[in-house]
DNA sequence: CAAACATATAAATACATATTCATATGTTGC
DNA sequence: GCAACATATGAATATGTATTTATATGTTTG
């Protein structure tokens, strides 16, 4: 089976979302938050960020539908949006390492 | 089973990778690769881009393992690096226009 | 409602990078 | 070796963006 090329609207928007991955910074953040939800200050604490810098990184990632932060009293917990972007996240984490 | 967190030096290179598929005119480079190899001029004109732009994106892309390129005679032929890069590509096309 | 806490936003800056233009390198046929 | 073709590279520019600093918004508790 030959797969196709999306048509250049499609590429445009895959494109955004690897642009948004494609940032250490970003990639450490969905990483942490896919072991399970995460408050904006655990994030900054435990990957000694800034809270404002990860607050940033939070609205891109929120912008794209990737994470989507659920509030718990003061805190707000953020968590992978949904499975898609999880399992595509956890492969990727396997495929880091492999022989290629 | 719970995925981890890869380590720091891990993320680093993968989202060099991302980096790399995050701008629309390399995806769209891959993708049209992605059906057979391609060569640089071929490419230039059926995506409508400069020589030097489509010499330029192919650097990086060489540089990261992501395509590889075979000469034949005159031409250069670009085709993705190996399977493992050709499936995620692949994988992602599918995913492009689901919903979420 | 005021104080303390958690998160978000705005402006400024420094840095990265996509694209263009000009030129160089490499390959083939005469 | 020279002309024609194909690809690669270098410098310059213009645009994008990650990070910082300072401040604002929202939430709970007394």
């Amino acid at each position: 089976m030959i797969p196709h090329m999306p048509p250049e609207a499609d590429t445009t928007v895959l494109a955004e979302t690897f642009r948004l991955l494609g940032d250490p910074t970003r990639l450490r953040i969905l990483f942490y938050c896919l072991e399970a939800p995460r408050s904006v200050g655990d994030i900054a604490e435990s990957l000694q960020l800034s809270q404002s810098l990860v607050s940033h990184h939070l609205r891109l990632l929120r912008g794209a539908r990737l994470v989507r932060g659920n509030r718990v009293s003061k805190q707000i917990f953020y968590e992978l949006a949904d499975k898609h972007v999880s399992d595509m996240l956890a492969d990727m984490a396997h495929h880091v390492g492999e022989d290629y």
